[in-house]
DNA sequence: AATGAATGAGACTTCATTCAT
DNA sequence: CATGAATGAAGTCTCATTCAT
């Protein structure tokens, strides 16, 4: 199993932010914190809304409320629903490509064995992320249905991930302790899929066990085939 | 790659129609065509508006309009937006599994040669029903926004693809031709997982091309794994 | 207590009805027979809808499956709603007359006992109808919420009724065995208000002995008073 | 005639109320006012509208047209149309409840005299009432055909009337100026009876010639009988 | 800057009535 | 003549967004 989520440029471009952070030599001013706070708390409000009942089922009164601010309060930090999710969405990204982090980039290992030791590690990352915080691909899941555009987002972040995955496998190929013939771009794809699966597999249930064996399943699959020998 | 779909009963039972159909020995009445045809065109329709704006975007005015029928007419064959929404998913699921058919049973094949032909052509199937027609993953994904239910119906849905591929798998296993210690249902949900990354592929890249190349991809995964011999 | 209702020609003139039935020296011909069948079928199909479940609460719907007709048949003999509600109240009243009867004539009697006695026949009477059957109040009752038209016409109805009250009265002045300052219209107002009264009490209580017992009191408030002698 | 609506308590327990009103120390805020104000035209308009064209006929967007307000802001103070009705009836009750008075307490007479005096003052309230805003008998009265429930609250208000009455005459029992053997429950219940009667005829003809000449007939009824000594 | 009262577009749904079969 | 499929006016209610305080 691969890496992904590198670095966030890889990724749509963030959407026009209502307020534009400008960073003066002597720092943010008291009042400038004080709003970065106060946006950081509705974003992580409007995550918990979002991911438990739903885009659609969440108001704007219901985010506000958790909050304890008032409802007019939050179009001060952001312009609209559509707005908060897009922000939300954002966020979450960069999250999950704070938590994998740089120790695993794609030229630290040199042998199959060290690949091997790699993918299991950031595997197990991955599967703490989505399993100890199921809100996660519920969230992602649910974005997939707000509007086409959403939609659009939410494959292209899929896609978005074969190249970092690629990238793994192309210094396998280049260092010779994977196939030479590997379609690596597709074969990136591939990996990525089963991934997913088990992301959503996860979500049914979530069971330590389960995603122990799914993730075991994963890596036999990708070296070993399920061909008899 | 395996089968998926074998049999409508592996999944959640489908929901209680508005209509019950009465079978006479001189069959349908004139205007019980009617009326089926009629109730096909609706969930056409609806399954055309939703996949193309989504359920919530959609009204059943947008569905009533695109067939020319007032709206009061819509509630006179589906009770609520709800109901039409589950018969139009129920019916997807159908012509998917109608689609794959009953002549690849896991039981047809006895060589490794044979069951990866078989593979191939079930993959090309699959293949046709989504990029033929890419409202259907889109439909499917969207889905999943809808409500919390829906969200659980579709992940039973992947869930319920496991235990078909796996019945696959179990057959080789049995045969010989697969490896004796494959974790099969958890392999089975890997090798789904492929399935699904490349549904959503095409979703945003639809050409043939792209599409073999995954194909490809995934049964070289699949039979030999990644790793350099 | 006194009788109502002697001749329907005392009551607001019956609306406009749908067919007008032309009586030929030949009687009615089979078919006009079955038409006014169905009519008297729909009408009380139409007051126990009405009565169960209030006029708003009915569909012509429900009237027709009542009598397992089609709805669109129920626009063959009634105008539209309102018109059948028409013909359902009409009904009711010309019913109620009907059971009152002319046994009980304002000059039948000549003495004070007599009165009281045939007092008491009515009252038994009204009693009968009233609460053997409480769908006749409940719909008469539910009635005046119809709209403005029809609050005037049970207004009318309860109105209607007081000079066939007073007739009693003012034979009894006459014939001395009633006072002869009695202001016979006001009083015959009351005393139908003492009726109406229990007419309504025996909706929430249809006991016999809690009719008995309000029978009772309102004969012994009109020829003894209440106050201590 | 005896008195009624002494204390609310007697009557179905007001609904649920949606806004909860804090009474602190320093008594309502401006806003607090405000709202209240707001509350009290809506039901007051709402009062109006169903008076004048019905409960059915009317729309919420009738009422909150008459107010020059959003219909949406309706729903800020009630919760549904049902709701609002179930509030204009309770402040009705209250009003008449308020109009009658502390100062006809069944206890504060004690000859006959004193009674006939305090029942001719209280029917004069009552005739005030009821003659100087027709729109409350005929709310109340058209109230009876919004539903079942409703129905019975308005048979509950009628019966809840008769205990009232019924302490005045006990009262009078006890003190010796009414007969000792008077069914004094079903007396009240008689009596209430005419004042109903009285109260429809008023809807009719407001003259207050007629209430005059109603009432003393209801007293003379009352006192007196009808019988010719 | 924060608030929440007001707003009205817009969605769903019902049902009396019409009319082609 | 009977039927019930079709219709759309009308009504209820929600909630994202605005704006005066």
């Amino acid at each position: 199993m691969a890496c992904q989520f590198r670095n966030v440029s890889s990724f749509p471009a963030p959407c026009n932010r209502l307020v534009t952070v400008t960073t003066v030599e002597a720092g943010p001013s008291r009042l400038e914190r004080r709003k970065a706070e106060t946006r950081r708390e509705i974003i992580d409000a409007a995550f918990t809304c979002f991911a438990e009942q739903g885009y659609h089922a969440t108001g704007i009164a219901d985010i506000a409320a958790r909050l304890g601010i008032g409802h007019g309060t939050f179009y001060r930090y952001f312009e609209n629903k559509r707005d908060i999710v897009e922000h939300v969405i954002d966020d979450l990204v960069e999250r999950i490509v704070a938590t994998l982090g740089a120790e695993n980039a794609p030229d630290a290992v040199s042998t199959l064995d060290d690949y091997r030791a790699q993918s299991e590690r950031i595997g197990a990352g991955l599967a703490r992320i989505f399993s100890e915080d199921p809100r996660v691909p519920q969230l992602l899941l649910s974005a997939a249905g707000i509007d086409d555009a959403m939609r659009e987002r939410m494959l292209d972040l899929f896609a978005a991930t074969a190249p970092l995955t690629a990238a793994y496998l192309e210094h396998g190929v280049h260092h010779g302790y994977l196939r030479a013939d590997l379609d690596v771009e597709s074969t990136a794809q591939a990996i990525n899929g089963m991934i997913l699966g088990s992301v959503l597999a996860a979500l049914r249930d979530p069971s330590p066990e389960r995603q122990a064996r799914l993730s075991a399943a994963i890596r036999a699959v990708m070296y070993d085939g399920i061909a008899a020998r």
